[in-house]
DNA sequence: CAGGAACTTGACATTCTGGTCAGGTTTTGG
DNA sequence: CCAAAACCTGACCAGAATGTCAAGTTCCTG
């Protein structure tokens, strides 16, 4: 049909971006993503959706086939930040400083889009039946080039012997623990809420253990 | 009214439990919280719990109330073993014997009890609505009480100086991730499932690296 | 500035959902 | 074996959800 969401040609390419198409499917996609994070898709109704748009319903659906194709987008965007973080861990970087600064990367970014964050747990959490076998498939080969760059560094005796798999699974779930769980984290804290202090705090001791456990002996301090 | 879902008093005792009820809401709750932790409360229609139950709909409203009873009830069952494997925190404990049983504990309990894990962990990550003002004391407390006996091994010196609450975070945000996550853990070892090897090898990676990674230098072998 | 494309939206049709109920069947204690 | 309690369930309801539509309004381009 004439429109399909963000891909979509109109007769002429004219500006940058439709304002109006972008500016809408943007307010659109704000309000899902915090939704869907919340209540999960099926929890999640159009007609909220519309209305923390600020946007008729019928509106939201003259921009989005179905609410599948709302969560269909919001997985593709955020696939591509699945990634970003990884390139931290480079095999010409000194283990120690790669680790460190994938640790502060996934931390800042649970702490700034904690929503995205929560809302792609969630998916994850459901068995990530909406992800498209290519979109798993590069999932994992992302990983696996990073899962070979760690083992690079145990062969070479800079990092103590361990799974490298497991260990990526260590550093991924002690980062994104901090934007699913922001809640717990503020209760165990006795906060209403996590500030940067908290988050810096969390970065020293996530990387602290971390980088303590993983150095081989000779190259600890 | 008459009958009180769990709690409910029959006219006589009799039996060591009434085993039509206890059958019956067994085999619901059992249904729940698959469903539960898979769609989201709202995500789940009582029409579905009935279906997996293989009840129909009205016998399900005969032992429930309502769908937020039967949330409540499995909350409530729930928080019982979430100070479990805190247990072993003990203060008169070896801290490297203690957090090694604590890391088994922990990830024995997502192996075996993935389901209800991940439905406590998606009702924290949509922010407790259902958790009332005693649970979250309760969890609040039993957690102080385990991260002061952290804080006094930091003050003796057997542990390295870190901040003790964002310790514990490491520690349950590595442990919950094989229950929550376990579709990524599987897809990032290229499985289909985890199996009893997986979590062994989890185990193995996790306690070394935190363990090493906590220890006070001194007392590293 | 005209005309077509893009956008907007109230109202509607259809399907679902949580929840109720009345009238049945089975269990159970005495 | 018999009443009373416990259990079962098809049918039903009111409100809500999804998705459609046709009749408009606004915007852009030639």
């Amino acid at each position: 049909m004439a429109r399909e969401s963000v891909t979509a040609k109109r007769r002429t390419p004219k500006a940058p971006e439709d304002r109006i198409r972008a500016r809408n499917e943007a307010t659109i996609l704000r309000a899902a993503v915090e939704l869907f994070a919340r209540k999960g898709f099926d929890g999640t109704r159009i007609a909220e959706i519309a209305e923390a748009s600020g946007l008729p319903k019928a509106n939201v659906y003259y921009y989005f086939e179905t609410k599948e194709a709302i969560y269909a987008t919001l997985i593709e965007r955020l696939l591509k930040g699945w990634d970003k973080a990884l390139e931290h861990i480079r095999a010409d970087r000194e283990p120690r400083e790669a680790i460190a600064a994938y640790i502060a990367a996934k931390l800042d970014y649970s702490r700034r889009h904690g929503t995205e964050s929560r809302f792609f747990a969630n998916e994850i959490m459901r068995g990530g039946a909406f992800l498209s076998k290519a979109q798993r498939r590069h999932m994992q080969e992302i990983t696996r080039e990073r899962v070979d760059v760690v083992d690079g560094w145990v062969r070479d005796g800079r990092l103590r012997p361990l799974d490298p798999r497991h260990f990526f699974m260590m550093l991924w779930a002690s980062t994104q623990f901090y934007a699913d769980f922001a809640e717990v984290a503020a209760m165990t804290l006795g906060k209403p809420k996590l500030d940067a202090a908290d988050y810096e705090a969390a970065r020293r001791t996530v990387v602290d253990v971390i980088v303590a456990g993983c150095l081989a002996a000779e190259s600890r301090p």
